[in-house]
DNA sequence: TCTATTGTTCGATCAGCACCGTACTTGTTT
DNA sequence: AAACAAGTACGGTGCTGATCGAACAATAGA
């Protein structure tokens, strides 16, 4: 399993640039590097195979790692590689993400 | 003419991860704050109407200003709101974006 | 006034994707 | 072995958006 380094720069901001994805992110970065969260126990209001599809986007993008444990699929944040590829970029997006919307 | 901020994160992202506005995001950058460039001036491979609908885009996610002079239309980046409201997100992008691609 | 030039808008087409339910695979537990 | 749990794969649906050509407005220049 050749660590893969990040997918271009289109496909990786293509992958942020989803709601349910982001927020996959945002709970994804409160972990543990290299520990990584199980995939059932993200919190978002979608379905099985629909968080099962958005996991494999953020995969396909070098965004997340994966790694299998019986049946089940721990996924983390891949920062490190990230920030090698794309410096200042997650944590910019991270940051953003945080930012309180625009009341005015 | 009041100077809306940006928009939200997930349409920020979402204007940004498009292979056409993200090369306009670029040429626009290498462009003096205020200024802005005319919009056929944009070297794309697209048609009149696909850039001008790009340019849309980008336009109403707050990530450019316009303004028309004559039958003319300049358009430059926002680069102090954008900053003020997601510090670090374009000069990430925008570096990312000069990053070489993987030749491995 | 006539004619380029500049850019928008409209209608249409086509592709991609988010989403769901269901069926399936694989491993764990009893 | 049988039942359960975790996640993937598949087929289908509906929406969004990228793209183009053509028609349109508005200004500048001859």
């Amino acid at each position: 399993m050749a660590e893969t380094p990040p997918a271009d720069l289109v496909t990786v901001l293509q992958a942020l640039s989803d709601p349910v994805r982001l927020e996959m992110v945002r709970q994804l970065a409160r972990c543990e590097e290299g520990h990584g969260i199980r995939c059932g126990e993200i919190e978002i209001d979608v379905t099985k195979s629909t968080a099962s599809h958005h996991l494999k986007t953020l995969r396909n993008a070098g965004i997340t790692g994966e790694r299998e444990v019986g049946t089940r699929k721990l996924t983390w944040l891949r920062k490190k590689e990230l920030e090698e590829r794309y410096p200042g970029l997650l944590e910019a997006v991270l940051c953003a993400a945080d930012a309180p919307a625009i009341t005015a």
